[in-house]
RNA sequence: GGCCCCUUCAUCUAGCGGUUAGGAUUCCAGGUUUUCAUCCUGGCCACAGGGGUUCGAGUCCCCUAGGGGUCACCA
């Protein structure tokens, strides 16, 4: 039997990082088997959904490149589906319909909390043959086992058990006759013929419910695995004050989709010592069995770190069109290749990129005081003017790296003096700051003229 | 509170009865780099606690503590 996997978000906000690394499980589960991956949206509920929070998921799914098979199922189309298995039961006597009022079950509800006891349906319309009240649009209810165990078992998790008494007849469509959740996954689970349903462990207590509906209907169960929630650095549960829960916020931060995913298949699942994963890899080596039982925390600098790793081994062209995202636009630059391979090893971030590319080829509108007070001291000032004569004089071509470390080989040669002496004003003068690539490789980026002109504004804010 | 799940360095994790408890991130120290970053080398740092079982326990069992989840006419 060819393995079918799902995702199953409703549509109520953005993808959150959580979904999406259950996801990534679902979907590398099935890419491994050449199975199925579907994409169920759980909008059963009409007043919450969101045509915005849709789109908002599916362009993330696109933006990290996990594709789902088949059309995506809509549950709000499916009613008519739910309808009759509800009618079904009905008819069977495994469900029945229940005329309490809301204000009824509230009032039971604080009455058991005020005995210490749990909150629970009483199941008084379970067996009930009489009149009904008038007025009252009943809800219908399941009836779950009262007695015995309910057990399953769990791929990440093992045996679980739940004793009968801890799932009263919960209810499987509301008053005015739309299903409810517990009901319709399990029936959707078992129509779209799904045969490993991966999720957080949030589900793990609704498990129980969808059994008693699989039951019920006599349909086989899928094997379940729960994965662990994602915790925030201080442990607690991940929300949006711990910053980033969006995909794609991490995005708009300058994150590579393959980096995210990389860090999120390593939250919770391990191969090994192996920490950078391709995505053929991912699909090559995941198996749900090697999932780990435990919560994980949220770690950013584990992050950045493969951000960083994955940065450094993006082919320039790439980078180039990744980087138009941040307002840089060096499609066009003669110097491309140099200038990316010069910063591509000095940033975390695409956004660190573009701020390093725009440091080099926008003149600095200021020098940084410490940079200043280090380089532009002593004679300097007659070392730069030096360097741009020898510069204006110099007969051979410009336009490697190599040709202007030529220069400075000359130089400091003719001057007798150390690199650094001349090395340290320049690199101020060029992007005023003592940090960033070799200064012949930024004079090639930018060109002699360039150079020359930076120097000469340089020059002239130097004292003495 | 009831029920359920979880517990190895600060963090992600390996371990599947016998290991100097391994790797990665962070941090620290060196090296490379005229700077910064990258990179390389090294270092610091963990089996929640207590009982058992066993010749032997991070690994198996029990208890305690801590953390998390869930208890809707939400999903």
């Amino acid at each position: 039997m060819a393995t079918v996997t799902r995702f199953a978000p409703s549509p109520t906000g953005y993808l959150h990082i959580g979904g999406l690394r259950t996801a990534l499980f679902s979907w590398l589960w099935a890419r491994h088997n050449d199975g199925k991956f579907l994409l169920r949206i759980e909008d059963t509920d009409l007043s919450r959904n969101s045509q915005e929070a849709l789109e908002a998921i599916l362009e993330a799914f696109e933006w990290v490149g996990l594709d789902y098979d088949d059309e995506v199922f809509y549950q709000s189309r499916r009613f008519d589906i739910y309808k009759k298995y509800i009618e079904q039961l009905l008819e069977e006597g495994k469900a029945y319909r229940c005329y309490m009022t809301k204000e009824e079950l509230d009032a039971l509800r604080e009455e058991q909390m005020a005995h210490g006891e749990r909150p629970r349906y009483d199941g008084r319309y379970r067996d009930f043959t009489g009149t009904p009240p008038a007025g009252v649009d009943p809800v219908i209810r399941i009836k779950a086992p009262r007695e015995g165990t309910i057990v399953f078992e769990d791929g990440i998790k093992g045996r679980i058990e739940i004793d009968a008494s801890e799932v009263d007849d919960f209810i499987i469509a509301r008053s005015d006759g739309t299903p409810t959740y517990n009901f319709v996954v399990a029936i959707d689970d078992a129509l779209m013929g799904l045969t490993d349903v991966i999720r957080g462990d949030d589900h793990l207590s609704n498990t129980p419910k969808q059994l008693v509906v699989y039951e019920a209907l006599g349909f086989a169960p899928p094997k379940f695995y729960h994965v662990a929630m994602i915790h925030n650095e201080r442990g607690k549960k991940l929300s949006k004050r711990d910053g980033a829960t969006d995909v794609m916020e991490y995005k708009r931060q300058g994150f590579l989709p393959e980096a995210l995913l990389n860090f999120l298949v390593r939250l919770g699942w391990s191969h090994g010592d192996q920490e950078i994963f391709s995505l053929e890899e991912m699909i090559a080596l995941f198996n749900p069995k090697d999932i780990n039982k435990s919560a994980s925390s949220y770690n950013l600098d584990k992050l950045l770190w493969l951000n960083a790793h994955y940065i450094k081994n993006t082919p320039n062209e790439k980078l180039t069109m990744l980087l138009k995202e941040f307002d840089v636009d060096i499609a066009d630059h003669d110097k491309r290749e140099i200038l990316l391979d010069a910063v591509k090893e000095r940033g975390k971030t695409l956004r660190e990129i573009a701020d390093q590319i725009m440091l080099i080829l926008e003149a600095p509108q200021s020098y940084d005081a410490k940079a200043v007070k280090k380089a532009f001291k002593g004679d300097a000032k007659a070392i730069l003017t030096d360097f741009i004569a020898m510069l204006q004089t110099w007969e051979k071509p410009l336009h490697l790296p190599s040709d202007y470390h030529a220069v400075l080989e000359a130089f400091v040669a003719e001057k007798e003096i150390g690199f650094g002496k001349i090395g340290m004003p320049l690199r101020v003068a060029l992007v005023g700051a003592l940090t960033g690539p070799g200064v012949d490789e930024m004079m090639a980026i930018i060109g002699a003229d360039e150079t020359i002109v930076r120097i000469e504004k340089a020059v002239a804010t130097i004292e003495v």
